[in-house]
DNA sequence: AAAGCGGGGTA
DNA sequence: TACCCAGCTTT
């Protein structure tokens, strides 16, 4: 077993040096705080999908002072559409915190990198091995199943045992002298050969000694625990137009998307018309608007999430009496391209811009 | 240990 | 559809 883990880091490095043409932008990049930005930008996002908004904030917010200094609305416009918001208020949290009480200098020691909000175990070791050539193994997706595949690790990867089992042989064949190196080798591997479905087995520099390929197990793992139930939800979002003003508000509740904005949101257990949404939802309805004020309602739009899975109507409203709404902005209209809103939202709005509603 | 949190790509 | 992606935090 140790010849293999040793054939295991010593093919990796080579692949890597001869093999790997894969291109990112923060390769090479030595910055911890880009490097930060870049790591936070790629939870659980592929590197095309986060390429350009890394590109967009590194323009806009160069420095931990640049970002620190930003205000909220700002930069969760910049991370709009991106998802898992809570990583946009966790960086802005430490970006503060960094600036206030650490002079704006990023940690160098992987304990205290990992104390950061919102810095996980992988975080922590990415930023330790590529800003400070320190040894720590990233273990993410791609390691873990590389891993899982080569050594032929049959436990659940998501439950204690199997993260232990491959947490031990991450550090064992991490290589000591090239841990920035090697980290970046088996994340790009794993993302390029070793690939979730339809690996590249027969060009695979390690698959003399894979294990997952003598068993013709490729395809069983990793192996993870059962899948997540999900929700339905019915959203009814209540457009209210008053003298080109528009009113919305910052979702604050402990729920998803937090920080972002939305219109009147009215919940129900199922979809709605508009004309039954009136009817029924009446002591919901903020007081003073009827379906006499209806200008327009839309079809049924729908987002997947990964826990609930959301149906939303948008009704328009230019409500004859006047009404005040407790905990709303009114904006001009002109000005809601400053928000942030979910995808839903601001896809409604790109295919129904309001110069071409009544 | 499990749940919750986005959005998009791929087979 | 189902699965997964350079995961983290809270329950």
């Amino acid at each position: 077993m140790p010849e293999n883990s040793l054939f295991f880091t010593k093919t990796l490095l080579k692949w890597n040096r001869e093999s790997n043409t894969r291109m990112m932008p923060w390769k090479a990049e030595k910055d911890p705080y880009k490097i930060w930005l870049s790591e936070i930008i790629l939870q659980q996002t592929r590197v095309e999908q986060g390429m350009a908004y890394y590109q967009r904030f590194i323009l806009k917010y160069p420095t931990i002072r640049a970002l620190a200094m930003a205000n909220d609305t700002d930069v969760f416009k910049l991370w709009e559409g991106l998802g898992y918001y809570a990583r946009c208020r966790n960086m802005l949290f430490t970006a503060r915190f960094l600036y206030n009480n650490k002079k704006a200098v990023f940690p160098s020691r992987y304990e205290d990198i990992l104390a950061l909000k919102g810095i996980g175990t992988y975080t922590a070791a990415a930023i330790a091995s590529f800003a400070f050539n320190l040894a720590y193994p990233v273990i993410d997706g791609n390691v873990t199943r590389v891993i899982s595949r080569f050594f032929g690790v049959g436990e659940y990867v998501d439950l204690a045992i199997g993260k232990n089992i491959i947490n031990n042989l991450a550090h064992k064949t991490i290589d000591k002298k090239s841990p920035g190196k090697y980290n970046q080798a088996i994340m790009d591997f794993g993302a390029t050969v070793c690939k979730p479905v339809g690996p590249l087995c027969n060009q695979c520099p390690l698959s003399g000694k894979c294990l997952a390929l003598m068993d013709n197990r490729v395809a069983q793992l990793p192996r993870k625990r059962g899948k997540i139930r999900i929700r339905d939800r019915y959203f009814h979002f209540l457009v209210i137009i008053q003298k080109d003003q528009i009113f919305i508000r910052e979702r604050i509740a402990r729920d998803i998307w937090q920080h972002l904005h939305e219109f009147v949101l009215i919940e129900n257990g199922k979809l709605l018309s508009a004309k039954s949404f009136f009817s029924k939802c009446s002591n919901s309805i903020p007081t003073g608007i009827s379906y006499s004020d209806l200008i327009y309602s839309s079809g049924e739009y729908k987002q997947q999430l990964s826990h609930q899975c959301i149906h939303a109507r948008f009704i328009l409203v230019k409500p004859k009496k006047e009404v005040k709404l407790d905990g709303f902005l009114t904006i001009p209209i002109g000005s809601l391209h400053r928000y942030a809103f979910p995808r839903i939202i601001t896809k409604w709005l790109a295919e129904n811009p309001f110069y071409s509603l009544p």
